[in-house]
RNA sequence: GGGGAGAUAGCGAAGUGGCCAAACGCGGCAGACUGUAAAUCUGUUCCUUCGGGUUCCAUGGUUCAAAUCCAUGUCUCCCCA
């Protein structure tokens, strides 16, 4: 279902933008955290639960769904709503991240990617048409452009080359992107090269997205002032009306510096896996769970948190679920991991409509990075 | 009562003369994780003042050298009566 965002304003001090988009008759504002569901299910929480903390967007994969079950099964399914009975906003990934993560063997050309199957080693071809068409059968509401992802220590020269594909890429996803109900968004590519993160916007904005993503970040060894340059550099060419998705970001504070540098839309794994190796986000730092002196601890996770798990359960029977390998573990935690980070964007929003931001992100450091925590 | 097998680090289990402070697994203790090949991966796990010290049921012995060979004892398991 495609949704007209709508922005509302922009901070005094910063570039962060309060914006929102109605969906199925529901608001959803922005600056917003989709939770990842690769496999059409955002592991070990349901629909309801996401519901329950108040979730917009989720993020589903094209690669993943492909392989299994197959797009042709979800899209005889009623598409990826009915599919995985999730009524809210859906985005899916195009599998260029894909190509970049899993791949050993990849073979990149001009027509488009060949890699093997990480399950039984088949051999596949996934071109930019082939990734729209997956989309377009899911029926997700926001399609990605199917990308390259080179690794941010990729040189110059190789980059160049990247963004330029990139670009073609875009413009023949963007042709053959046959779904009236979806919207497609375009990604800029460039490394933390300034020349080429302008180019790359620019150009990706003449093609004329539904939306706009930034792409390529948080990858291998990258540090954390390349990824905001990253951001900087791409920021400035892209539309006011448009929504402004950083891909796979991510950390706490790297949530603050993207929306204070205009981003609207993130997404990352890290909450929901970070649950399943037993740690938690809290105010004063990421804890973990699995650490013998949670034993005997019977407080909550985070004693500001609003959640399900920090409502019932404490850090002790927590630690118990997880070192017993207990799902149940790791579904609290995805609870509270996932609200955690929804919870910092709705603060993030009251900051930039009181124009206090930068205070915000103040008080968050102070409290996530400093000493007044065990 | 007779016959057989065995006792190795928190547990299980390799090792059967020197390359053994002793493989491996589990458990324990930590660390990593950013568009999910991730309920995964990595490190560490006798003591230590980092020089070294004390170990492989116990005691004694053989040997330049023993977790490994011999003797005795203690305990455990299996089979037969």
């Amino acid at each position: 279902m495609k949704f007209t965002f709508n922005l509302e304003k922009t901070e005094k001090s910063t570039k962060a933008r309060l914006g929102s988009f109605i969906y199925n008759n529901k608001k959803y504002d922005t600056p917003m955290f989709m939770p990842v569901g690769t496999l059409a299910t955002v592991k070990t929480l349901s629909p309801e639960e996401l519901m329950a903390i108040n979730s917009g967007i989720i993020l589903s994969n094209t690669y993943h769904l492909h392989i299994r079950p197959g797009e042709d099964i979800v899209n005889a399914a009623g598409g990826l709503h009915e599919f995985m009975n999730y009524h809210g906003p859906i985005l899916t990934d195009s599998g260029g991240y894909q190509v970049f993560s899993l791949a050993n063997s990849k073979d990149i050309t001009e027509e488009g990617v060949a890699f093997k199957n990480h399950l039984n080693g088949d051999k596949l071809f996934i071109t930019p048409e082939k990734s729209i068409q997956i989309q377009n059968k899911l029926d997700s509401d926001i399609a990605m452009s199917f990308d390259e992802c080179p690794p941010a220590s990729a040189d110059h020269e190789y980059m160049q080359k990247s963004v330029e594909r990139t670009l073609r890429w875009a413009k023949r996803g963007k042709e053959a992107h046959k779904n009236p109900h979806q919207m497609l968004f375009g990604i800029v590519q460039g490394g933390a090269y300034e020349d080429l993160r302008r180019y790359s916007a620019e150009e990706t904005v003449k093609l004329d997205f539904d939306g706009y993503s930034i792409g390529g970040v948080a990858n291998d060894d990258e540090c954390k002032e390349d990824m905001y340059k990253a951001i900087d550099y791409s920021i400035p060419y892209l539309p006011e009306n448009k929504l402004r998705y950083l891909m796979g970001v991510g950390e706490p504070i790297d949530l603050i510096e993207g929306v204070i540098r205009g981003i609207d839309i993130f997404d990352c794994v890290l909450p929901t896996r970070l649950a399943r190796h037993g740690h938690a986000f809290t105010k004063y730092g990421k804890i973990n769970l699995k650490n013998a002196k949670y034993k005997t601890d019977f407080t909550p996770l985070d004693e500001t948190c609003d959640c399900y798990t920090c409502k019932n359960y404490t850090k002790a029977y927590i630690r118990h679920l997880i070192t017993s390998n207990e799902t149940f573990g790791a579904r609290l935690l995805s609870i509270h991991n996932i609200r955690f980070l929804i919870h910092m964007m709705e603060d993030m929003r009251q900051a930039i409509s009181n124009d206090t931001i930068l205070e915000y992100k103040e008080e968050f450091i102070k409290n996530y990075y400093g000493e007044n925590h065990e």
